[in-house]
DNA sequence: TCAACCATTTAGACTAGTCTAAACATTTCT
DNA sequence: AGAAATGTTTAGACTAGTCTAAATGGTTGA
C-alpha cells in the first residue's frame, strides 16, 4: 500500500516523463508538487528502495513498471471521479480539479470500478483527458495546438493543457469548452494572437498564451 | 481546518458522550479508535489547546460546542457518502462503512450539500441512523431494543446498534433488513434467545446478543 | 582548463501522530 | 485507613514528511 503523498509523486513523474526522456529531474517534480527540491530527494530515495523508480543521483529518476501502473491506477481515480464531480453534481470544470486531488487517494477494492460502470465506463473526463480502463489502457489522443492551425482551418476543442482556475474559468466564460466548434479567421504574426469564430456565432481575438493551452482536432473524440 | 485524525477523535467522543454523560474516559477512545491510551492522551491535549473541548486530567472530556459541530459536519458526511456507496454503487450495508471512513475526510465547500441534493435529502443512513441536515439538525430516533418487545408484538427493523461486517453480513443471510416486519413469537428465559417471524415468512430464533443489537420501532420510519 | 554558477544532495531540525515503559492518580477492597 | 489494583499521564523514542542551510556535483564558458 502506498501513501497518499507516494501516490503524488509517482503521478507527478508519469507526468513530466514524456518532457524528460532520460530522467525526470527533481527540480521539475518539485515545482509541480510546489515543494522543495531536498523534500524531493527523500522521497526519490525512498521510492528507489520501495522500486518504483529508477534512480541515479544527479541525473534523474525514470519509472519502474511497477512505478507506472500506480501511477495511472491514480490517473483513472482521479479522472472518474472528474466526471462524477461534473455530471452527477454539476461541478464546472474549474471546480473539480481540487476535490479530485483528495478523491483519487481513497482506497477500496471495488469502488472505483463501480463508479467507472455508475458513470458508464466514459473515455475521457471534462478537460478532455483519456480515462485509463481498469487494466490501464487508453487512447493517446491525436490533438495539435489551436495556435498551429491555419487560416480556414475548422476544428474541435477536445482538451486543455492547463489545468488552472484562472484558465478554465476564462474559457467558460468566453464559451469556448469541449466540443466547441473552432474557425480560425485570421492569425496575427505580430504577437501570434488568432481571431476565431466560435460554434459559428461570436468572433474574438485570442491570446498566444490561450491558443497553446488549447487542444484540437479535426474530428470528434469518440464517446 | 482539521486533520482527518482530530476529526476521528472529535466524531468518536461525540459518539461515546451519552454513555459518559459526566466526561468521556481515554480508554473509551482509545478502544473505539483501536489506538492506545497514551496516544489518546496526547490528542486530548490538543484538542483542548483548540477549544475543541474541555479536558480535566484523569477527569475525561467533553465536546465544545464547536467540538460537536465538528463532530456533526463529519457524521453527516460519513452518512450520506453511505448513502451514495448503497444506493447508487451497490455496496451492502456491510460494505460502505470502511470507504466511507475515509470519505467523510474530503475537504470541499460544496460537495456535500450538492451531494445530499443529488441523493434527495435522504434522512436516514443505510444502516437507520439520522442524517444531519445542512445546519446540523436531525431528529432522535425513538428506538426500542428488539430485546425488549414482549410476545406478539410487531415491529419494525429501523437501525443496527452494531456495525462490524460479521453482524450486518450475518443479517443479511437471513433476511433481516432495514424495513423488516418482526413478530415476536416466544422468548426464551433460559437463554432470552427470541423466536421470530420476518415478514410474514421464515421463522427463526435470535440469539440475545442479536436482540440487542437490533432496533426496531412500531411505526415506519418517515422517507 | 579551471573558475563560477546552478542544480542537487546531505545534515540537522521540526511537526503530527504513534508506541512502550515508567510514574502517578483514583478507586476499590481488606 | 492503608494497600492493591486499575486507569491515566508523562517521558522518551520512532516514522513520515517537510524545511533551511551547507556541502557537493555537473556544466558552461573565459
Ligand atoms: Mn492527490
Ligand atoms: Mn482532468
Ligand atoms: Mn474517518
Ligand atoms: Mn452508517
Amino acid at each position: 500500500m502506498n501513501s497518499s503523498t507516494e501516490e503524488d509523486y509517482l503521478k507527478a513523474i508519469y507526468k513530466l516523463s514524456p518532457k524528460f526522456p532520460d530522467g525526470v529531474l527533481t527540480s521539475a517534480i518539485a515545482e509541480v508538487l510546489e515543494t522543495k527540491a531536498s523534500s524531493v530527494t527523500d522521497m526519490l530515495k525512498k521510492l528507489s528502495e520501495k522500486g518504483y523508480i529508477n534512480y541515479v543521483k544527479y541525473q534523474g529518476v525514470t519509472l519502474q513498471p511497477i512505478g507506472e501502473e500506480v501511477a495511472i491506477r491514480v490517473i483513472r481515480k482521479h479522472r472518474l471521479w472528474e466526471v462524477f464531480l461534473a455530471e452527477k453534481l454539476d461541478f464546472t470544470w474549474d471546480e473539480i480539479h481540487e476535490i479530485a486531488e483528495q478523491l483519487e487517494h481513497i482506497v477500496s477494492v471495488n469502488l472505483i470500478d463501480r463508479l467507472d460502470k455508475y458513470l458508464g465506463f466514459p473515455k475521457f473526463d471534462p478537460h478532455g483527458d483519456p480515462i485509463p480502463d481498469k487494466n490501464g489502457k487508453f487512447q493517446k489522443i491525436k490533438d495539435v495546438a489551436l495556435r498551429d492551425l491555419n487560416v480556414g482551418d475548422i476544428a474541435i476543442l477536445v482538451g486543455v493543457r492547463e489545468h488552472s482556475k484562472e484558465f478554465l474559468q476564462y474559457l467558460e466564460n468566453i464559451k469556448l469548452l469541449l466540443g466547441s466548434k473552432i474557425e480560425v479567421i485570421n492569425k496575427f504574426a505580430f504577437d501570434e494572437s488568432v481571431l476565431v469564430r466560435i460554434n459559428g456565432k461570436s468572433e474574438i481575438m485570442l491570446s498566444s498564451l490561450l491558443c497553446k493551452n488549447i487542444s484540437v482536432t479535426h474530428e470528434k473524440p469518440k464517446k
